[in-house]
DNA sequence: TGTACATCAGTGAACGCGCGTTCACTGATGTAC
DNA sequence: TGTACATCAGTGAACGCGCGTTCACTGATGTAC
């Protein structure tokens, strides 16, 4: 079973794998199906459009990351701590699956306009949970979206310099780093 | 003269514009031509492809970037006065011509992997000087790239959320708190 | 002032190509009796 | 065990379309005499 994942994983896969190493613009379906070993066609039996390819692959990750830090904001205590679980979840994200973090790193402008803004997206937690912070006290008050922003900053571009070779080390080996630069911006 | 650009430069202008709406595969050499007021033949008397259109409009700007961050970079004194320096000329590029650092940010991932590594680029002016830095024990010791990283995501995430209408001030307007931003994870 | 000619930015029409997508069909597999 | 049939993932061929690009031509402008 999971050692064979179905044809619609693989097919998800393979065309992130394209994604992140061309581009998504520059891979057609035709690319996709050959390295899944299929032919174009076989494709549509999957995913309706290219488009809902593109944005299964997007949409579903983008808010699954979005979740995942939620939970690490919930963390009980000061912000400090919440801070660190943030950072140490999205290392965490890193380390378990690269290839997928590279791929909403590399095509989040294409999304990103028409992104909801609910509340639930990564960006939006992380900024509210820094403004909360603030209103409460335990850091000093600023502009919390600068912050926040600086915070994301922090970690997302260490993720492109290890995305283009500039760095070795994946975020994991530099969460411990990464979290005393966060909580240093915030102190 | 300068009150009616010749047609190149209102080719490129229009050019970066609709790129940075609408992403640079989105938009045809019609599409182009048809903003300048033009037909696409016409933009062949002034580019040989669509290509070097585009290369054009990155690497000449790239490097200009670069340039201007080297000469930061040279301010006599201490890091912390050649780290506020460069930080603020990127505040100023943004300031200047905020369409082009907008281009510069979305299509970064087209090129950067075929940027020429020879120290001249912004993000190796950047890691060059604070390895200095380090090596000179104006800072404390550490990953230089990291920290490096760091910094340009401090400043790069934040002209990403004004681009997306998250931040209502340019970097101009937010240079004393980058800088102090910047000037914490480097103490 | 008037005429003939050179210059050159700009164009209409056309090209070949690769794209996303559709659809009738194939051929292997499982089931019924 | 053998035969007939249903199922369904996968395919070959074809479609219409918009793309980048080419090229012979146009028509306004400036110059020579």
């Amino acid at each position: 079973m999971q050692d064979t994942p179905g044809p619609k994983e693989r097919i998800k896969r393979e065309a992130m794998r394209l994604f992140v190493d061309h581009g998504v613009d520059a891979v057609s379906m035709r690319d996709i199906a050959d390295a899944v070993g299929l032919k174009a066609p076989s494709l549509y039996a999957h995913f309706p459009s290219r488009e809902e390819l593109i944005g299964d692959l997007f949409y579903a990750s983008y808010a699954e990351y979005g979740r995942r830090l939620a939970d690490a904001a919930a963390t009980p205590g000061r912000f400090q701590r919440q801070l660190e679980a943030m950072v140490r979840v999205i290392c965490a994200l890193h380390a378990e699956d690269e290839l997928l973090f590279n791929f909403l790193l590399l095509t989040q402008h294409g999304f990103l306009r028409q992104v909801p803004r609910d509340g639930r997206n990564p960006v939006e937690v992380i900024c509210r949970s820094v403004a909360a912070a603030m209103q409460a006290g335990e850091i000093p008050r600023g502009n919390a979206t600068l912050v926040a922003g600086a915070i994301i900053g922090i970690i997302v571009q260490p993720a492109t310099f290890k995305l283009y070779g500039r760095l070795n080390e994946g975020l994991a080996d530099l969460a411990d780093d990464l979290v005393a630069l966060c909580l240093k911006v915030v102190s």
